[in-house]
RNA sequence: GGGGUCGUAGUUCAGUUGGUUAGAACGCAUGCCUGUCACGCAUGAGGUCGCGAGUUCGAGUCUCGUCGGCCCCGCCA
């Protein structure tokens, strides 16, 4: 096929306006749709910027040409740009039209399997598979600009603030604790491997020891887990280092690129942003992000329940149990359905059942028997509206807060307005948790993670007590960031390694370089990282990651666009060293 | 690894108690149509009922397995 003469494009499709009114332009696009009217037709041209509606009228010199031209037939059209006498508002480009006087046909297109416009009833896995197509629509094409510009914004920003660009290995060690790696088999040194970074960790806090002192980087993240609707094997982190600073001082750059980067969306975030210790978002809302636009928060209620002469409370009250409740206002109404609904659901969250209380025209009523008079006493006592509904969990106190918390965000659906933004840091994590499974103490965060300086005579006595300099950023009960001020000691990572009983010799192998680089003057440091696909997805109101990502994998990490994983060669494994079990 | 849910025309779906030739809408093709913008009208084509076994005289429908999408638990910061 000969290569056509191309015109210059003279204005995108959706910015026609004024300016042209009454020029000839050429403009290149997608034919999002067209209308035969007989000796006149209609073609609403698409371009990234919008659409824009091309006339072919009887002065049209070939209109033979329309026969070839169907949806998604990529046009050169060149024309008059006149103003429409019956204007369509729902257009940017509505007040004019174009007499076309040419069209070149670019590309064909077979009838597509959807039309971008109609993304949203289609499959998500008919998106996959021809996700070149979904992203033509205008949703698709917004969540990208905006993507485009919040990674801009973010690189000003912290240029702007001192922190320099610096690209870290993508080939490195995999990671004895933390997610599973993807490995990457080494074909010089074979059976050697290395792994993709499950975030630049160790490189970041070596760039503090050089010197550079602030470091950020928007890059690639690999972690070979399940998959959620906010998790993807590969991500993006805006990842940030700092040396001779504080959590303060990091606080506060965080929190203002956070208001540049919503204001991209018309949104005026209120500085600083709320602070909750760990102890007190678990107490409060049973969770470690809870999403603060819920209104009402878990309340303990063992002393009262003590009261209420239940055999059965008494029972698991006597085992040490605590009461931990949901006042919600105005569900007093729900039906014995929505109540049976609500027990199941307790059930499936890892609890006992859950109890209700409330009030109905003929007298309180409970799931569980207890006296009138010790709920009207209840009532009063709690200063309890008569028309909320009271849930409890009794169990041992970090399950009933878990399940009292995660009732909590089921129930609060109808408070999770995607408009309104509740920040919120959560500090002072543990330090360690004990892993049932392995009969050990593992790291919360990570085992670079800085003691509170108070409690490092604890490390030895009372570990699971210890407070860590970590903290977690989070947007409307998604965690979007976290991190931690880091150990810089030799002698105190040491001791954390050993703590995580972690061999001599594995220390040596995984982390020796990095223990090197202490004993070189590793300066104080401390840093974070956000998850940008968690972000975008808050900023653009989506409801998955994968409506940010151009390409991304099912919940069961295939490629349906491309295929991947996929087999390889014989000869490729070879070269590797590879056998492949069965 | 586990639980839930879905899979029928290009697409979105309907399909009764297991029973003749599996339907609708949109899309597509052809024809008509000069102001449409979800254009309209007419005619027509279009099916491996995800895949594989089984039960049955007979399976889109029942059973088992399997593959795939989505949501959740485990896992993961």
């Amino acid at each position: 096929m000969a290569e056509k003469e191309l015109l210059k494009r003279t204005v995108y499709c959706g910015l026609v306006g004024e300016a042209h009114s009454g020029r000839t332009i050429t403009v290149y696009g997608w034919v999002n749709n067209m209308r035969e009217l007989g000796g006149l037709s209609f073609i609403d041209l698409r371009d990234r910027e919008g659409l824009l509606q091309i006339v072919v009228n009887e002065t049209f010199p070939t209109p033979d040409i329309l026969k070839d031209i169907g949806k998604e037939t990529v046009l050169a059209i060149s024309g008059m740009v006149v103003k429409r006498s019956k204007p369509n508002p729902d257009l940017p480009s509505g007040k004019f039209e174009v007499i076309a006087s040419r069209i070149t046909i670019l590309a064909a297109s077979e009838v597509p399997p959807f039309i971008p416009e109609n993304r949203s009833s289609v499959t998500e896995e008919l998106r996959f598979k021809y996700r070149y197509i979904d992203l033509r629509s205008q949703a698709m094409q917004q969540n990208f600009k905006l993507r485009a510009k919040a990674n801009l914004l973010t690189r000003n920003f912290l240029d702007k603030e001192g922190f320099l660009d610096i690209e870290t290995p993508m080939l490195t060690n995999a990671t004895p604790e933390g997610a599973r790696d993807y490995l990457v088999p080494s074909r010089i040194y074979k059976g050697k491997m290395f792994a993709l970074p499950q975030s630049p960790q160790q490189f970041k806090q070596l760039l503090m020891v050089a010197g550079f002192e602030r470091y950020f980087q928007i890059t690639r993240c690999f972690r070979d887990e399940d998959l959620r609707a906010d998790r993807q094997p590969e991500f993006t982190q805006i990842d940030i280092e700092m040396s001779f600073s504080e959590q303060g001082e990091l606080f506060s750059i965080i929190e203002r690129l956070m208001r540049e980067i919503f204001a991209l969306r018309g949104h005026d975030v209120a500085l600083p942003f709320r602070r909750l210790s760990y102890q007190e978002a678990m107490a409060a809302y049973g969770s470690d992000k809870p999403d603060l636009r819920i209104p009402y928060t878990i309340q303990d209620f063992t002393d009262p329940a003590s009261t209420w002469n239940s055999d059965l409370l008494a029972a698991t009250l006597a085992q040490g149990a605590k009461v931990k409740g949901l006042v919600i206002p105005e569900a007093g109404a729900f039906s014995r359905k929505q109540l049976d609904e609500i027990n199941e659901t307790g059930k499936k969250l890892g609890g006992k059942g859950v109890i209700w209380m409330k009030k109905g025209d003929d007298g309180f009523k409970a799931s569980l028997k207890i006296g009138p008079e010790h709920m009207a006493a209840f009532f009063r006592q709690q200063k309890i509206d008569d028309r909320a509904l009271v849930l409890l969990v009794a169990d041992a106190e970090s399950q009933a807060l878990s399940v009292a918390g995660k009732l909590r965000e089921h129930l609060g659906k109808n408070f999770q307005d995607k408009d309104r933004l509740e920040f919120l840091w959560v500090t002072d994590f543990p330090l360690f948790f004990y892993n049932e499974e392995e009969k050990r103490f593992d790291s919360n965060h990570h085992p670079f993670t800085m003691p509170r300086p108070e409690d490092i005579p604890l490390l030895d006595s009372q570990p699971l007590a210890v407070q860590a300099i970590a903290y977690d950023l989070v947007l409307n009960g998604v965690e979007i960031g976290g991190g931690s001020q880091r150990i810089h000691d030799i002698t105190l990572q040491h001791k954390i390694f050993h703590m995580l009983n972690l061999e001599e010799k594995e220390i040596d192998e995984k982390f020796g370089f990095f223990l090197n680089a202490l004993k070189f003057g590793a300066p104080p440091h401390l840093g974070i990282a956000l998850g940008f696909d968690r972000l975008l997805m808050l900023l653009s109101g989506e409801d998955s990651i994968r409506e940010i990502i151009a390409f991304p994998k099912t919940t069961s990490s295939l490629c349906l666009l491309t295929g991947s994983p996929s087999a390889v060669s014989q000869h490729q494994l070879d070269e590797l060293g590879i056998a492949i079990k069965n």
